[in-house]
DNA sequence: ATTGCTGGTCTCAAAAAGAGACTAACGCTA
DNA sequence: TAGCGTTAGTCTCTTTTTGAGACCAGCAAT
């Protein structure tokens, strides 16, 4: 708990990186990202950035998600503002769900790191084996 | 479990979306994409993006960050590439982590998507306050 | 001789996620 | 008209993941 200037020197530095002068505890930036990278936030992302969908559809799209996840992500995901819940009065009420402005824009971002994994996926799955074959 | 036509129709499309082709579960680039999206890697990547840290210096930099989980993310992200170890033979030993050249090609994708947070983290925290007061 | 530093591991408790039964109202079919 | 399927969820129970913190060995400085 010392606060020694060497580690409030580095510190400081993250601090700009992340939120400018934010502390890193109670980072509004760490707040928004946890969400985003939440388990199944990005597949659903990435689904309804195609089209929208319904909630039965997108249970069927992913399906190892439980619908207890499933539920609870697009709840995450509507009140973090980037996807938009409609019902339709039809005689089962059906749901929809699609991407606002917002969620269209975070997924322009989100997609730069989504095709850095789809190219270097590779190259990761061979670093994943060489370091298990050196433990092991 | 009946693969009904129009199921499989917006299956396929979310094939091209992730990986080209390669079944939702089992998807080489969501196993990649999870262990970037870890609690704690991107926090990690940010602090390591900046210079080499040590053990220590990572958990002083990180306070909420438990020593299981520090060890274990950092093991995580070398092993899939992004961070290099180095044990230095000093008295108490001390061990450096750095990032790799993979490591830092990553970031650099990851960086879009920090920065996007940090651009739309109020809207964000308005959009979350608008839910919060339209359920309650 | 005690204290502190190093980078961890280990155990146990708490939180989060997964599996799957259950709801209610309507449509279709036998 | 009885039975089944469909809708979007919720509820409960189990399993997995994470967090908190004690503990380790070895050496340095007090």
């Amino acid at each position: 708990m010392n606060a020694r200037p060497s580690s409030l020197k580095g510190k400081l530095a993250v601090y700009r990186a992340t939120s400018n002068g934010a502390s890193l505890q109670n980072c509004p930036v760490r707040n928004v990202v946890q969400n985003i990278f939440s388990r199944w936030s990005s597949l659903l992302m990435m689904a309804l950035a195609e089209k929208p969908y319904r909630f039965g559809e997108l249970r069927r799209l992913v399906p190892d998600i439980s619908q207890r996840m499933l539920t609870q992500t697009l709840r995450d995901l509507q009140r973090d503002g980037y996807v938009h819940r409609e019902v339709f009065p039809t005689k089962p009420p059906s749901v929809e769900y699609s991407l606002t402005d917002l969620g269209r824009s975070m997924f322009g971002s989100l997609r730069h790191l989504l095709d850095w994994a789809e190219t270097n996926a590779e190259v990761v799955k061979a670093a994943r084996a060489r370091f298990d074959a050196d433990v092991a």
